[in-house]
DNA sequence: GCCCGTTAAGTGATTAGATCACTTGATATG
DNA sequence: CATATCAAGTGATCTAATCACTTAACGGGC
């Protein structure tokens, strides 16, 4: 499964140049020789170069000017290159992933509750209606029901910066997903600890919501912790 | 001076591309067609084609492996091409920017408090060393050196999660960070609270590191919101 | 003297088709 | 049944030329 994939001349090619520019004491804004130039130093047509300077622009080491030159990007200190042998999230990572959401969405859940106004709140209402009907149903439907509970929350906090940064912690990869749902499946207490944190919410209650949505989440965690220490048969 | 970039053929290539595997409700982990048939799909040559291709790649929107396929990548929904014609930050992101900071860094601050150890708790001290040395010299490094510290104690905490959105909270573009140099630049306040800080984690007292923390920032926002509304000459 | 359109050199962008290298599943072999 | 071989499909690279854009120098016109 876990195959080694070997290196392409390209992929070689992005971390030589990422290297040099590094080694070589070029700030942001310098330009690097032309592609002709480039191509002969590392022996290798146009095409292929120009892969590797594609790679570098889009993780934003450089930046490609049509007609005027090729320049050093502004992060290039913090630029890392997708590493394609990247495993997968394991436990730990989930764990250190959800401890992540028990330090954001808790605020959040406050500043919800001191700003959030009536249609606002009645989506959030439906939002949960959504997700009883779900009870039920499949466990696929009331995850994807349930972290809408969790980014309609973020989003009525009202800082759109922390509302992006709990949507890219809601969404993980597709297998992580599953392993939270066979990790975590208590349904109805899902359900009752969002309904629980919504009535603070509309309660215009910062602490109350602040701390269940803190308890929903330690909760959460620890059943992971558990079931990851312990796995069910 | 601020010109706009007129994308190339290969950039709105990317993006139709981008758009199409969402849109087509592609999952993680499904084959793309070949590479020769995409080429024509889009009537462009074979490298320019690749050149689209090695950007998504390395954003993290497929994976290519040779002799096999071109696959959708497993974070294809976290996907955010690079736009070289970036709007600049104005003051209303500023300002959410630093209240998610407010929000974030202070609950690490006291997570770094208790679990620092003593090797940790040298290299931050010698970074507020360094700062303390360019206190009387030039804004840039001053204010790179200030980030570092920031860095470093959400390192602390021991979550690499939060210390990855900590991370790119401070990586902001060189032009805002000018911005924030210029709004606030009371370098020895700025010098101060951070010794605080760090006090308070040295003695392992999370609850005053999480009160100097937030102080210091609803400082810095504040210090910014008002300089927002009425600036300097 | 200064402003502004013109121009030429340099640079990135794209084209075309062929060939090489690798993976994968089917097939044959023991 | 397991292993080895093979062929089709796919990505990777090469080649060399042309197109498109930026930039700065130049020169005429005011």
């Amino acid at each position: 499964m876990s195959e080694v994939v070997r290196p392409t001349l390209s992929d070689a090619l992005t971390e030589r140049m990422l290297e040099l520019i590094r080694a070589g004491g070029l700030r942001p804004g310098d330009r690097l020789p032309s592609t002709r130039e480039l191509s002969q130093r590392f022996a290798v047509t146009t095409p292929t170069l120009r892969e590797a300077l594609r790679r570098l622009e889009a993780t934003g080491a450089i930046e490609m000017r049509h007609g005027s030159g090729i320049y050093v990007g502004a992060d290039i200190e913090r630029v890392v290159l997708p590493n394609p042998n990247m495993r997968e999230m394991d436990g730990e990572q989930l764990l250190e992933l959800l401890g992540a959401r028990v330090v954001i969405e808790p605020p959040l859940a406050a500043m919800a509750a001191q700003r959030a106004a009536g249609a606002e709140l009645a989506a959030l209402e439906r939002v949960l209606d959504e997700a009883a009907r779900h009870l039920r149903g499949e466990d696929a439907e009331l995850h994807e029901t349930n972290m809408t509970f969790h980014r309609a929350t973020a989003r009525l906090a009202g800082n759109s910066v922390l509302h992006e940064i709990v949507d890219s912690l809601l969404t993980v990869h597709g297998a992580e997903q599953r392993a939270i749902l066979q990790l975590f499946d208590d349904r109805r207490r899902d359900y009752e600890e969002h309904r629980a944190i919504l009535e603070a919410i509309v309660a215009g209650d910062a602490a109350a919501a602040e701390e269940r949505m803190r308890a929903h989440l330690v909760d959460v965690r620890t059943v992971v912790e558990q079931r990851l220490h312990n796995p069910p048969k």
